[in-house]
DNA sequence: CCGAGTGTTCGATGGATATCTTACAGTCCC
DNA sequence: GGGACTGTAAGATATCCATCGAACACTCGG
């Protein structure tokens, strides 16, 4: 009875945001982030659903790891699911290429410079 | 006579940074700001050389926009002439399309969702 | 039912950065 | 030379946001 109310707690079937409503600066913003970057590398590399939320290699607590993840939904980039216990991703590709063409190129096709050498 | 030293005084030749050797983040990050959209759009609308740091519509004070224009010249994507007492300015549209393709496309071709509306 | 495992929310903190104000350095024109 | 104009530099402030710690919610297996 009544969940969402004080504290947490993860049933609460996760919000997405479809990328055709997403704004550039949004999406731009949402992918301006290095644990975010990984993140996304890592899901691309990987089969839809098969990655659950704590099995990303990331230098950050959990807390933070929960935020990337909520801001990836809502860049319309990553969907989530939950499957028991856990919450499995799937990297939002057709959809994210089709408001952004190119844009998840980029981050996956990374070679060149790597900031400060 | 030695000039660079304290204070300010434009006379010291822009420092450029060539796209080749500007990192994904750092590309992304430098975009990922409103004002500075809004310059590469007014600057991809005009002709090169033709518009001077202040001759673009944006709600900051010259300070500011001059931090701006020193973040798109990190990034590689604007390159700048002093002409006289102005600064002008022309966007590396190829350079930079070579190393991000597609990138500058998403600026310009904005279209669809404003973010909050 | 209890404990381990997973992930979210809240509140607080710290660091990055966008902004302003003030001061200065050039260029041009009278 | 003096002034108007343009832009940069430096310092202070403000705001945003990534992060953490703790508390909580939910699932699953004994």
């Amino acid at each position: 009875m009544a969940n969402q109310a004080a504290g947490g707690g993860h049933r609460a079937a996760p919000v997405h945001t479809d990328p055709e409503e997403v704004s550039v600066l949004t999406a731009l913003s949402a992918v301006s982030d290095p644990v975010r970057i990984t993140l996304i590398r890592e899901l691309a590399g990987s089969a839809d659903w098969t990655r659950s939320c704590g099995s990303f290699d990331v230098p950050v607590g959990k807390a933070a790891l929960s935020h990337h993840f909520s801001v990836l939904r809502g860049a319309g980039l990553v969907e989530q699911r939950d499957e028991g216990p856990r919450r499995v991703n799937r990297l939002r590709r057709e959809e994210f290429e089709e408001r952004f063409p190119g844009l998840l190129d980029l981050l996956l096709r990374e070679d060149g410079a790597a900031d400060a050498e």
